[in-house]
DNA sequence: GTAGGGTTAG
């Protein structure tokens, strides 16, 4: 007697405390004994939590009478145990046997099971059962059906369910709003957040990292400001490694680099997230060379790169055209085993292809297990950017006989490959096919192709009509396709018409301005020439530095305009001036036009054409290494008009294959050549 | 309900 009061207090206690099966079996004796038969369920929750699942299957089975907290107990048990199938078959077979009504907890972990499978059909079977059953209400089966159609990307569907609660918490909110902004919608996550402040209730940690995430995606400078606030104001967990590095990701992919520095500097404790939020900010906004350097201090600290680190230093690669640290990143990968899932095999396909080594890059491509969009988009990308447009229409024609579906990024891409390779028709036909067979709306980055494609083929006429015909008012960047066509075919009446109307649009790069100068120029109208050097100076246009890298010995080397602080700028520029003399024998003149500065000696526009960053970066490739060499040379602009020119030239001289990538596609130029067939 | 990753273009 005094044991079956001792144990109906404690009972509940005693079987939480059970670490093992053996110990549950021997209570599981004392109560049968003292004639104590009403805690079923909390016995078989106890054997499922040991992992003796078939006991508590057996225990249930053999239960004359089954009660709700029975079933819940072997539910919760199967969804615990990785089995959801399980459950939600336990759920059907409860359903279908009378004397039972399933409660609140019974919906709740039911649809869970259904959002670990993604089965939208049985989970909207199981909510709709629960609101038969007058828990449409209920905050608990309510988050979990938001869940499972946030999980699911019905974000309608889960909106009109949280519309329709009645009493809303914190966890309802979160999961909207995380749901909102993991479904690209982030302007609408911070109206529902700022929803939950008007109902009073404010938000936690978890809301926060929500917010800092639609932050991020949005460039929203005033939002992630007080997001920031709010947590320091709030006190909010401000050391959580986790808190901290959705600020760094934040500040980051705002482009606000030195806050995330910062933060990152002053965090107590880091964890491989951390590092690599960093590290793919700093590459992805154009720091490559910090977040090579970031890579290299993680691992001296201690840290493994993951993945998600090794994709951020393969763009920093592909940034720079540091071919030789990406291909030791590749080397990396296969030493420790890492698995080359979907975005680290893009990142090396994309790192090869951007670094030269196009043949890499495309057996990479052929050894992948499985093709997505992206990595379809980012072989014909490759390609495009090659100028091998006949390879990008053969990947894209195998693309489409898959399930992939080509995007509006598949189609920028393969028309810019048909536009630097020269297909018109193909170009025409597939821009056709865009809107016609799979409508995609046509955007300006596809109108921009296309006059290019068209303009450069001569058929300017068309190309003007297709900007007049455009949906939307056309930006500076199909004026200036059309123009560069007109310049090349000496159509100058449109063409005329085509800078007119660049100027008006204010370029605010230096290039633009050459172009157009250089368009007057050969038209051979003066006073227009002068009119755009007095736009340009009038403009105080933003110039971007340009800087030029070569990778030589595997080691990288930047270069500026007449960068004398070179250790080696004197034997840089004796060697050119030296090639010079055998360039011109062969017939090189330099093109004074593409100085754009007020200078009425032709020897001084000369020295500053051949103190062009590019060049000097060459000319070191050439002084450092053997005749037969490839060098490789990145510029953050575009090649100016002249170092075309003479790059050609330098290829004879030097002996030398030289692939320099700009902004915009790659040059090979090899024996007094250059792989692509016009300048602009 | 919990932080970091791949493709366009200039």
């Amino acid at each position: 007697m005094l044991v079956q009061k001792w144990l109906l207090k404690d009972l509940k206690s005693l079987l939480l405390n059970c670490r093992n099966s053996a110990s549950i079996s021997k209570l599981h004796a004392l109560m049968i004994t003292s004639g104590i038969s009403n805690k079923g369920a909390q016995l078989i929750a106890s054997y499922a939590r040991t992992g003796d699942i078939d006991m508590a299957y057996k225990l249930f089975d053999n239960m004359p009478k089954k009660g709700i907290d029975s079933w819940n107990a072997l539910i919760i048990a199967y969804s615990r145990r990785e089995t959801p199938a399980e459950a939600i078959n336990l759920y059907r077979k409860m359903k279908n046997s009378a004397g039972v009504n399933p409660d609140s907890s019974t919906f709740t972990v039911a649809i869970k099971a259904c959002t670990t499978l993604l089965d939208l059909k049985s989970g909207g079977e199981i909510w709709r059962d629960a609101v038969e059953c007058g828990y449409g209400g209920d905050v608990f089966v309510g988050s979990s059906v938001l869940n499972l159609f946030v999980r699911c990307g019905r974000m309608d569907e889960a909106m009109s369910v949280f519309d329709g609660m009645r009493r809303k918490d914190v966890v309802s909110w979160s999961t909207m709003i995380t749901g909102l902004v993991k479904s690209g919608r982030p302007r609408e996550a911070v109206d529902v957040y700022r929803r939950m402040r008007e109902e009073g209730l404010e938000g936690d940690g978890v809301v926060m990292l929500a917010l800092m995430q639609a932050c991020a995606s949005v460039e929203d400078a005033k939002m992630a400001a007080s997001v920031h606030g709010f947590i320091i104001r709030r006190g909010l967990k401000v050391n959580d490694v986790m808190v901290q590095t959705g600020l760094i990701d934040m500040y980051a992919k705002n482009g606000k680099l030195g806050t995330a520095s910062c933060i990152f500097r002053r965090m107590r404790s880091r964890n491989v997230v951390s590092w690599s939020a960093l590290i793919s900010g700093l590459a992805r906004n154009g720091d490559a060379g910090a977040a090579l350097e970031l890579l290299v201090e993680m691992q001296s600290w201690g840290f493994e790169p993951d993945s998600v680190s090794l994709v951020g230093a393969l763009l920093a690669c592909s940034h720079l055209g540091f071919s030789r640290l990406g291909r030791e990143v590749h080397g990396f990968i296969v030493r420790t085993g890492l698995e080359l899932d979907q975005v680290l095999g893009t990142a090396l396909i994309d790192m090869y292809a951007k670094c030269g080594s196009l043949p890499c890059a495309r057996a990479l491509f052929e050894r992948m297990s499985s093709w997505d969009e992206i990595l379809w988009n980012t072989m014909i990308a490759g390609y495009g950017i090659h100028g091998r447009g006949e390879e990008a229409l053969e990947v894209f024609h195998r693309m489409i006989q898959t399930d992939a579906r080509p995007d509006h990024v598949t189609f920028a891409s393969l028309l810019s490959a048909m536009s630097h390779s020269g297909l018109v028709e193909e170009g025409k036909q597939w821009f056709n096919a865009m809107i016609k067979d799979y409508k995609i709306q046509p955007m300006e980055k596809h109108y921009v192709s296309l006059v290019d494609v068209l303009a450069r083929g001569g058929r300017v006429e068309e190309a003007r009509s297709l900007i007049l015909d455009m949906g939307c008012e056309p930006g500076i960047a199909v004026w200036v396709a059309l123009l560069s066509g007109c310049l090349n075919h000496s159509k100058f009446l449109i063409g005329e018409f085509a800078a007119k109307k660049v100027i008006e649009l204010k370029p605010d790069c230096p290039g633009i301005y050459t172009l157009v100068s250089n368009f007057f120029a050969a038209a051979r109208k003066w006073e227009e020439v002068a009119m755009v050097r007095r736009v340009m100076r009038s403009a105080g246009m933003k110039k971007v530095p340009g800087y030029s890298v070569a990778e030589v010995s595997g080691r990288l080397h930047a270069f500026v305009v007449e960068d004398k602080g070179h250790p080696e700028y004197e034997q840089i520029l004796e060697i050119m001036e030296e090639m010079e003399l055998k360039m011109r024998a062969l017939g090189y003149r330099p093109k004074t036009e593409f100085v754009l500065h007020d200078i009425e000696e032709e020897e001084v526009k000369v020295k500053m054409l051949r103190n062009h960053s590019e060049r000097l970066a060459i000319a070191f490739g050439i002084l450092k290494t053997r005749p037969g060499t490839r060098l490789l040379v990145t510029k953050n602009l575009r090649v100016c008009g002249d170092c075309h020119e003479a790059i050609k030239f330098m290829s004879i001289v030097s002996e030398r294959e030289i692939v320099v990538r700009d902004v915009k596609r790659f040059h090979h130029f090899k024996n007094g050549s250059c792989s692509c067939s016009d300048y602009w």
